[in-house]
DNA sequence: GTCTATAAGAAGATAGAC
DNA sequence: GTCTATCTTCTTATAGAC
């Protein structure tokens, strides 16, 4: 049961995820998130000392969010491969949201890393979750750690490819082609 | 010949590109350009009106700057496929700046593409440079139109993923294997 | 063309009443 | 736990002397 704080807390972090996927940390200001909310200027420094702090409890909601459809995808299928079309599905999925603002994950990354090593850390979390259950499911196609990590990273940038053109050229119809390629690709290997 | 006002301009583009590309257009002030550049507070106003037009002359530097590069790899090369590869190498040439700072096109558009529509608009203009070109040399290589653009916007694609993986990672050894397979998959296509 | 001073506003953060 | 007021700093931009 949540307490009343815990609810504004949570509404906080919800609304600060969706502004910060829409308008980039930087910009995004703590009057956007208040307004967002609905509630008074002071409440958000009661609940996160710094903006930083806010960013923290993002990035946790989002390696939550995240990691629940990693564990569907893996309890829906045997087939690694078949997990590994649900991931490249999500984008397809996702679609409206990728050519209107890019990857979550990619763009905040892409935000921090320019001269914020530290936040940029935290936010890399994000990518070691999809990088770590990727391998896993290559390690299980039978290929070696080393392979398993660079085909890993290899379908992780294809993906992040995609999504900046996509973003770029608000094209959707080069992000379906680019998933079905993906798919091909995936299917290709054996068990 | 450069007159003094020209050449204090063109110094402000300059260090203006680079801080952009090193801290963000967000992330950059007026104070830091001036700074960068050894010239007073007021000067940047003289030449500039907004930091929008900054950004703007920013662009038509890099617009000359890469245009530049593509002139050369067509005239170095006769066959399409050598030019290709000319472009995946520069990936591999400036693997220090780009698992720094990400590429310089790539982040300028996911920045802007955020919530500045009408100034992305304007740094798309440096993903049509590429892919125009890119379009050419597959044509070149006896595609169709529409083919052409496909293969333009994958390798397009390729390229913007392995820039954010190696940014994200701060990996050149991933950004070389990619280069390496980016080579094959150009070498594949016949005359 | 160069330099100084400052205007006008928005940002993150804090203090304290209720 | 909620709301109001304010501090300090930084931002873009402008005005005007030299």
């Amino acid at each position: 049961m949540l307490s009343k704080g815990d609810k504004t807390r949570a509404e906080i972090v919800e609304h600060a995820k969706s502004l910060f996927y829409e308008r980039g940390y930087d910009g995004t200001s703590f009057t956007d998130i208040v307004n967002a909310v609905g509630v008074y200027r002071g409440n958000i420094n009661y609940y996160f000392k710094t903006k930083d702090d806010i960013l923290k409890a993002v990035i946790d909601r989002h390696l939550e969010e995240f990691g629940a459809l990693l564990a569907e995808w893996t309890a829906r299928h045997a087939d690694p491969r078949d997990r590994l079309i649900d991931f490249v599905h999500m984008i397809a999925e996702r679609q409206a949201a990728l050519t209107r603002y890019g990857c979550p994950i990619g763009t905040l990354n892409t935000e921090l890393g320019k001269d914020r090593p530290e936040l940029q850390r935290s936010a890399r979390a994000l990518f070691d979750l999809f990088k770590d259950w990727l391998v896993e499911q290559f390690r299980a196609l039978g290929s070696s750690s080393d392979e398993a990590i660079a085909l890993a990273l290899h379908l992780l940038g294809r993906a992040q490819g995609v999504a900046v053109i996509a973003h770029v050229y608000q094209d959707t119809v080069l992000l379906q082609r680019e998933v079905a390629q993906m798919e091909t690709w995936i299917r290709q290997f054996s068990l």
